[in-house]
DNA sequence: TTGAAAGCGCTACCAT
DNA sequence: ATGGTAGCGCTTTCAA
């Protein structure tokens, strides 16, 4: 491998010359840039990041925690990562993957060991033990989501409030005023990720703003986890004529079930769900939904760690507004029928 | 941030004991190594990676290269890329995600600049491109795969022939005679992705040995791929019992199209998929299955990379041999019925 | 069993 | 507009 006193002497100048027209940090006469661009492009010259890294206190790489358990929403976490990636590639920056498994532990590792510039991180609990360490690191991190003291550090997400109550603002324009929330599952809640209760707070509060009367439930997985918590809603509400769902794992089992108990959509009941756009429109009926604009978020999380890596100012909360699309499973519901 | 010599100092020795204090690559006396070992834990110190890589011509870092579309199989990504993060860990080595739209250049750029030791591919084609490129690199590289000329690059994979053949005698076994294959849809067989044809082979090879008549078609994805797909199975192959499906996309609106024509599984039609376990519990009826050991083979290929670093044999062609899991949608077919 | 010191390849300051 | 060069923090010979 060449070096960049190589690429020097073949070009006849000085290794600081090269590193100046790779750098572009100083001026340099055409000429003088052209043959050392030559030489750079003969010998197929590639300076070695570890030597950067070691010179410049910049390594380029950012660091990207991500739940790769199976059982988080899987589609989304590929979006987000897929998204952090080609940003960040975008910015001349690679991507480091580490495991939220491993914890505290991990971010101080790769942090310390200046492995990289910057954090971000996904899938954040409401009081996240990450976050005082976030905060001694010397590298700046962005999180995906919205824990509960998040004081110095940027959040970006969709805003799950906000989201909530839309859903409910555009059954309600639909004349729809009992509506059931299928909420995440228990175990969402129980982790204390943020935007179920985000999501479950904007829907309380637009219940109550907008005059319905709604009911909600944290649904389980599988069919039997929908079949109960229908069974609960209808239960604790008669003649629900909406449904929003909150739970993207539940959306496929919750129409089975609607069709197997004939219950048409939306002749019968309205839903609206909160997931990627793809995931509503390759359901058997395509549904309404708002968006989990995972690609905006990550890209905005890495636009964020750049302009923090270069001290220009930022947000430090960035909630994105929802956007619901009208797709075939909400219904007018006409005056005599409420 | 704490270095070497700080450590040195504070533990009265020199930079070059705490080095191999660290590294284990001389004898230190217990002494030394205590003083050593409390001094880095007081300070806090953590090597710095570039002057390591710098320093020794190691990152500790892999790269793996991914296909971030959302076309492909997620959930299997996911697995795979989980899996080779956890695995790497365990070999104290981190993971730098490439996506494979970078394609050649990506891979040369963090292997020029060795940024890591290794690569590991996914989602490779029969003829890829990268192939060459990665030849040409000093760094090993290790497959999850199986292109047409592979020669000198470690590959690991299921072994996806062996696969539809157990699939076939699995059927064969419950009687059944006449088979159709749910196959990959039309674009994984255009972008040659070997794994599709290496099951087709096998499938085709395993319907003489069996004596079976089968029927094959590939499968767009969605409701009305499904349709027309198992259109043309029933009108090239009368009386099909079984179908194996090697398509997870296609499994559910398959699913759903039997049991809206009245095809019961098992009773009037068995089915055997490929696919990941949990997506074959998943299904209104667990399905068996031949299991696509994604966490076996992405550990396996890190396992590969760890070999090849410290110079070790291994096998170039790894594949994994199936093993079909028995559940709820096959079943015997009496004699009678034959 | 330990120390000294020469690099590893680059950046960025100080010169000119 | 360009050159010289002192580090950056570590590993690893060579010596003792």
């Amino acid at each position: 491998m060449p070096t960049i006193n190589d690429v020097a002497k073949a070009a006849g100048v000085s290794p600081s010359t090269v590193s100046y027209v790779l750098s572009g940090r100083r001026p340099i006469s055409a000429e003088t840039r052209a043959r050392v661009q030559a030489a750079i492009a003969e010998l197929g010259f590639h300076p070695h990041a570890g030597a950067r890294a070691l010179a410049s206190s910049k390594t380029n790489v950012i660091a990207l925690v991500a739940p790769l358990r199976v059982d988080v929403n899987v589609p989304v976490i590929m979006q987000f990562a897929t998204a952090v990636v080609t940003a960040a590639r975008s910015y001349n920056h690679d991507v480091l993957l580490l495991t939220k498994d491993e914890g505290t532990a991990g971010l101080e590792r790769v942090a310390h060991s200046t492995m990289v510039d910057a954090l971000i991180l996904m899938d954040l609990e409401r009081d996240d033990l990450r976050i005082p360490a976030l905060r001694r690191l010397k590298q700046p991190s962005v999180l995906i989501g919205l824990p509960a003291d998040h004081t110095g550090i940027a959040c970006v997400d969709l805003d799950f409030g906000a989201a909530a109550r839309e859903a409910l603002s555009h059954l309600a324009g639909h004349g729809h005023r009992r509506i059931g929330l299928v909420g995440p599952s228990p175990a969402v809640y129980k982790r204390q990720t943020t935007y179920a209760d985000r999501f479950l707070t904007g829907f309380l509060d637009a219940s109550v703003d907008l005059g319905l009367r709604t009911v909600t439930h944290p649904c389980e997985p599988g069919a039997e986890g929908v079949r109960s918590c229908m069974a609960d809603l209808d239960a604790e509400l008669d003649g629900i004529t909406a449904l929003v769902v909150h739970n993207e794992e539940a959306l496929r089992p919750l129409l089975d079930l609607l069709h197997a108990t004939g219950r048409r959509i939306p002749e019968d009941i309205s839903v609206v769900a909160v997931c990627p756009r793809d995931v509503a429109t390759a359901m058997p009926v395509a549904l309404t939904s708002i968006d989990i604009p995972a690609h905006d978020v990550g890209t905005l999380a890495v636009e964020t760690a750049m302009r923090l890596l270069d001290g220009r100012s930022v947000e430090y909360t960035r909630l994105l507004a929802p956007s619901l699309v009208e797709r075939d499973s909400c219904r007018e519901i006409s005056a005599s029928h409420r």
